[in-house]
DNA sequence: TGCAAAATAGAACGATCGTTCTTTTTTCTC
DNA sequence: GAGAAAAAAGAACGATCGTTCTATTTTGCA
């Protein structure tokens, strides 16, 4: 991951200005995630947060720019949600888990809300432009962030040394987008326990230490 | 699957209208696999099928009659191309095995189109209504085609007898979105190599003989 | 407290949307 | 080939879209 903001942006209660562009993007996000980012109207984005169309509008100066306030948003919650917390954990398998754990947790989550790096990415994969490439480079930064877990994991020598990291991400990916797919769209109950059961298969496919996952006992260090 | 037509629909060389309409409805899948099944405008359509709006309009109702055309289209289409031909190989391993590699030749074929269950079900997961129900009608009726058929294969023994079958469909199902989203979105080159290996892994893991698909050489009738 | 600056509101624009209504053209049948 | 029926076109509707411009309100600093 990495995105080192530049020292203050939203947070710095300078201006007001700012708090309430911080509002109105919260408020977006929320609208995104459900409708679309190509859904999201700025008539309707002004009605939640009762404020004029052109008031939200000068925020922003066009629509695309707005969209890609809420993708840097979704971005930076994502971050600190999922990667953040997980990298506190050991290096190797664990983390790896850890990251995984807290993708399952927030897609999970997102089963009400829905996903914007999925939706995004149904929306913009025809359509060239800053947005469609903001979605794109926040994903890959998220993927290449589990490709380095795995490589870790692997060199650490909790997983099998001659591993395709790569093809090991992949079919994780997999499984959170049918995770995202089943349960949100056709709703279909045991979605999340299919994606545990479908992570602990590759995790045995490439070789992982029974002991890190089978029986809740096993811990770090060991292998 | 089983969708048991009507006798005629489209086809017969009846009045006209319904070639037209036969069209009228191929020009709508063409836009609706690129932009989405929301993105089809009435105007764009009739521009491109070269007719008036309303001449457009006149043979469905409503905008979301159209729709309903364009999705049972995609499904005819699905079942066509995907289906038929596959439920020809044999029972067990050989049939499934023709169901995946038709539908991974499709969704390859999708990278430029794109594919209307994966781009329907972004749009319409928190959409209620006629659509969405006919969405999610085809693409179960498709997953439980593909559920049966592992079913078989492990009746037939040709996978271990003691096989989560929904467990596996979901794992699969899992590859073919992981593919459509690196491939279409993230333009990731490996995705049909990762998708074909991924299977593999799936397969072996299930207890497939080997021979089945790991020698070019063998063949149907033996395990 | 006053005043410039920033933030918000309000009204209007051209465009496009789905839809309706009326009129014209095309098709099919006798 | 005439005439009814079907198909297509044309014009207009109200609504909503993103955006622009001007006016009003609110804020922050001297």
């Amino acid at each position: 991951m990495s995105s080192f903001k530049p020292v203050d942006s939203d947070q710095r209660s300078a201006h007001k200005g700012q708090q309430t562009k911080a509002a109105i993007v919260e408020a977006a996000l929320g609208l995104a995630t459900q409708i679309g980012l190509e859904g999201l109207s700025i008539g309707a984005l002004a009605e939640v947060a009762r404020m004029s169309k052109s008031g939200v509008f000068a925020h922003f100066g066009s629509r695309e720019e707005l969209q890609l306030s809420v993708v840097r948003a979704y971005h930076d919650r994502f971050e600190a949600e999922v990667f953040y917390p997980a990298i506190e954990a050991p290096r190797g398998l664990p983390r790896l888990m850890a990251l995984f754990n807290n993708w399952i947790k927030r897609t999970t989550t997102e089963i009400d809300s829905g996903c914007l790096y999925i939706s995004g990415a149904a929306e913009f994969d025809d359509r060239p432009g800053p947005v469609r490439d903001a979605l794109a480079n926040s994903v890959n930064t998220w993927l290449a962030a589990m490709l380095r877990a795995v490589m870790q994991a692997r060199d650490e020598g909790h997983l099998d040394a001659d591993i395709d990291a790569q093809q090991m991400v992949f079919e994780i990916h997999g499984l959170i987008l049918a995770l995202h797919y089943e349960a949100r769209f056709l709703k279909t109950l045991q979605s999340i326990s299919h994606t545990a059961k479908g992570f602990e298969n590759i995790l045995k496919r490439y070789g992982a230490n029974e002991s890190f996952f089978k029986p809740k006992t096993a811990n770090l260090k060991s292998v």
